[in-house]
DNA sequence: ACAAAACTAACGATATATCGTTATACATAG
DNA sequence: CTATGTATAACGATATATCGTTAGTTTTGT
């Protein structure tokens, strides 16, 4: 699989994660500890982020990491 | 977590993971496409790779993103 | 002990991810 | 219609990850 394909459906994985959690972009991110800018571009697929910032994505839902990985690998 | 020891959590998991399947630093970097130096950091917890890493390192130990996240998730 | 392989480490270079700001568009509530 | 919240997008700046080389150290095999 490509990389930019990839980080697209990782994007998509997200974006979906976050409207289910009903949080706005700039929450999640205030959440996690960084800015909405950034959560808007892995959202759309622009940069793969750091197995540190999925750590924190996964707190911010409230799930563990191997669940938010499970979840986006299963995802379409 | 502090980002730094979280690193290095990660990578004495991807150390162990390697030397079960009896690769060199080298040869488990040419097969996912980077260098030797970078799996030393990432070893030593200097880096936190990208998701996109993380999915060819799991491919080159023939198990699925998820599982190594759970591996590296119950490690110690 | 010796040689070869493996690992660490530093360095500068490039690529990518993250930050901070600003502008624009879009939807929705009032 | 207007105001507010939300998302996209571009930009430059900084931080971090990756690359390529080299040198030095440690480990392994013989």
């Amino acid at each position: 699989m490509k990389k930019e394909s990839f980080n697209k459906k990782f994007g998509i994985y997200i974006a979906n994660k976050r409207r289910q959690a009903n949080l706005s972009q700039s929450k999640l991110a205030s959440l996690i500890g960084n800015n909405a800018q950034n959560i808007s571009s892995i959202e759309r697929g622009e940069v793969s982020p750091t197995l540190f910032w999925l750590t924190k994505l996964a707190k911010a839902f409230d799930i563990s990491l191997t669940q938010l990985i499970e979840e986006f690998e299963s995802s379409k």
